[in-house]
DNA sequence: TACCAATGTTGGCACGACCAACGATAACAG
DNA sequence: CTGTTATCGTTGGTCGTGCCAACATTGGTA
């Protein structure tokens, strides 16, 4: 499976570059993941609501930038798996409030070691300092 | 479209904030080639075939790290405009021999110059130097 | 009250990456 | 030369992801 030199008109393009990466990452988080029975939804949805607490599913999707519908999706999908509990809100019964189970915690730092295990696998070819850096660089781009 | 602070533990994964990139860099570079009429894999081929000069679609696949079936539908796409022209190999009648006409090359030149549009409103935030430095340290991780 | 906004949910679309299979052709081993 | 293997272009399909539309329900507000 030799792969070619792009052309360097290609190969310049940092959107190009930045897609390449995230191809990569994409194949070896879920690689990971995968392998302790999980999903990349999953991780980010659980560890939002470890993080900031219950909160209902509009508000995790703004959280973790997902759609409604996707979040509705998975989350029916955590919850019967007993990840987490959706209990609808007696304040606002247009909403459900969505909490993170014991079984959810402990599937969350698995999925928590294996995410460090594939950062440590995708930038393999870069120092600690040089993995800041780019850190740095994309949250700036992003956003963040 | 106020958007909230992901988790930490999401924030500080290279992974993400990839990804997070990598789509912003997905809809800003298809909003400017969208503008001239042209998509990703159209730029990506006609460089390709214009700095190598014409090759068959198996290796042009190769070149850009497309998938032979994806090579197919966008080059009978390409043909169809008069982007490029296909004809069969006399010497290996299984290959078609993709070469790119001067329409092609009017096209790539329109693709490029979006491209670099597309780049600078990206990269908005960084730096020349910091851009730099963000295409490298993306390079090795590619492995490009 | 009447109107507008938000929520959860279902269903669908688009795009990209990928795989499987086929017929045709080439390259090679014996 | 013959049989086997490999490659090519092509069609068709799968899967994940991001996104939008519509709907009924409910809350907030003029």
């Amino acid at each position: 499976m030799e792969t070619w030199d792009a052309p360097a008109r290609v190969r310049a393009l940092p959107s190009w570059l930045v897609s390449q990466v995230a191809l990569q990452a994409r194949n070896v988080v879920a690689r990971h993941f995968g392998a302790v029975g999980g999903h990349r939804t999953q991780f980010t949805m659980l560890a939002a609501l470890a993080e900031f607490g219950p909160m209902s599913q509009a508000d995790l999707g703004r959280r973790v930038g997902l759609d409604r519908s996707d979040v509705a999706a998975a989350v029916a999908a955590l919850a019967a798996d007993g990840l987490l509990d959706r209990t609808p809100d007696p304040h606002d019964r247009r909403r459900n409030v969505v909490r993170v189970t014991t079984e959810g915690q402990v599937r969350l730092a698995a999925l928590d070691a294996a995410a460090h295990a594939a950062q440590d696998e995708l930038l393999a070819g870069l120092s600690t300092a040089e993995r800041d850096q780019l850190a740095a660089l994309l949250a700036r781009v992003a956003g963040v």
